[in-house]
Formats: structure tokens, sequence, C-alpha cells
DNA sequence: TTTTTTACCTAAGAATATTATGTATATAAA
DNA sequence: TTTATATACATAATATTCTTAGGTAAAAAA
């Protein structure tokens, strides 16, 4: 994640949510996704994404389903049970912490 | 900080957004003015303002004016030029963050 | 045939924050 | 009057997250 440090914290947020809304994807597919939907201003680096994606799968909120396709490795990502009531706080939370940096900045609409 | 791993990197933005706003602040009343914003959600811990407040101060984007009020000890911050500056910037910084988040939260608004 | 795209990965280091302390005075509560 | 809370600064060890810089390998495009 490139220019401001404002992501920092963010990345596991975006990917539980993602899955959420995809189903399933794989690593290389959500670095493109985000791509995409944030037109290029936002890109996920992989030295970022393939350790948390390890991380959330050691937590039991993801699980893998590994697949060849065209000769190559693949490793789909979804949520588990867990992980799906765990994005429905994430986003919560993410949705206080949106609200409260814009009261923050725009007091006067506080 | 507490609870979400969101706000981490978003503590100078907010420093600097307070500074703007209100003149000039010192440490700890930078810590009771985000408690009341948004109302006990976000505690600024201690342990990050202050070093926070000397980096930027080291960067050049803060200046200090020590007083004494009470027989204690005030530090009271406010922008230089340069953090003036700085401080558009990292606004603009936000509102792209705050818009990039919520095409990835709500994309079918995007 | 070389470059780009796809697709995974890790390790060293930087940046940022948490947690746990420490110092010291003023004020409010027991 | 003693104790606790609030005010006001600070640092050090540790944890977390990310960047930067590599590495492997195959398919597709130039």
């Amino acid at each position: 994640m490139k220019n401001s440090q404002l992501y920092k914290g963010s990345l596991t947020t975006i990917v539980m949510k993602l899955l959420e809304e995809n189903g399933r994807m794989y690593g290389y597919e959500i670095t493109q996704k985000v791509k995409e939907i944030t037109k290029g201003e936002l890109k996920i680096t992989e030295g970022a994404l393939y350790p948390a994606l390890h991380k959330l799968e050691a937590e039991g909120v993801l699980e893998v389903e590994i697949e060849n396709v065209d000769n190559r490795l693949r490793k789909y990502y979804k949520l588990t049970e867990k992980g799906t009531a765990e994005t429905v706080n994430r986003l919560a939370e993410l949705e206080e912490f949106i609200k409260n940096m814009q009261s923050i900045v725009n007091p006067k609409l506080a």
C-alpha cells in the first residue's frame, strides 16, 4: 500500500470485505481488484498481503482451497464461519473510524 | 489509540488538523480534545502522542512554546509555515483514503 | 526472444503504536 | 488529612504492520 500511512491497519478489513462480497478470491486477484476499485490509487503490495492472508488463515478467519489453473498454483481464500462473524465487527469498526475521522476533520458537522 | 487497528497511521494527521483548527495546543489538551470530539471512542495514548509530537517538531512541522501554568510545565505546539502547507496535503490524503475505503465497503455507490 | 503478466513466497528493516513505567504538582474525595 | 484522581510531561521494551528488496516459475504478449 503506497503513499499515505493512513492505510496502515486497514488491509485485513479490506480483504475480509472483498471475500464477503465475492465468495472466494486468490491473492493476486485481491491486489487487482483493489487497484480496480480505487482506480489505481491504492496498490496492495504482495509483501503485505501474503503474510496477512497466512495470519488470517492461522487465526481461523480464512480457509484456503488450492487449485491448479493453467499449470499454475492458485490459492483461493474464503471466510470461515468465524471469519464471517468477525467481518461484521470489522465493518462496524470501519464505519466508526470514518465517522470519528470526519468529526475531527469537519467539527462543524458533528 | 485503543480498539481498532484502523487508527494506526492517522495520529499525525489528527494532530495537525487540531492545531490548524485551534492555533496552538499542548499534548494533554490534544488527548482530551480527541476524547471529547469522538465521545470517548478514540483515546490517544501518551506513549504514542509524545514521540509523535517530538518527531513532528524535529521535522519542522511543529514548533513549541514552553510555558509555566500553575507551577506546572506546559508545551504548546503550533504548526510552522511548512506544517501548515503539509496539513493541506494530509487532509487531502485523508479525504482520498476515506473515499477509497467507502468504495471498497460500498461498491454499489462507486 | 525478450518483456510483461500471472501467481506464489520470504526476510530485513522501517514506522507506528501498545504497554508499562516514571516524575511531579494540583485538586477533589474519603 | 490522607488518599485518589486529574493534570502534564516523558521514555523503554515490545508488538504489529508495512515497505523494500529480493526469489521461483509459467503463460502470454511484444
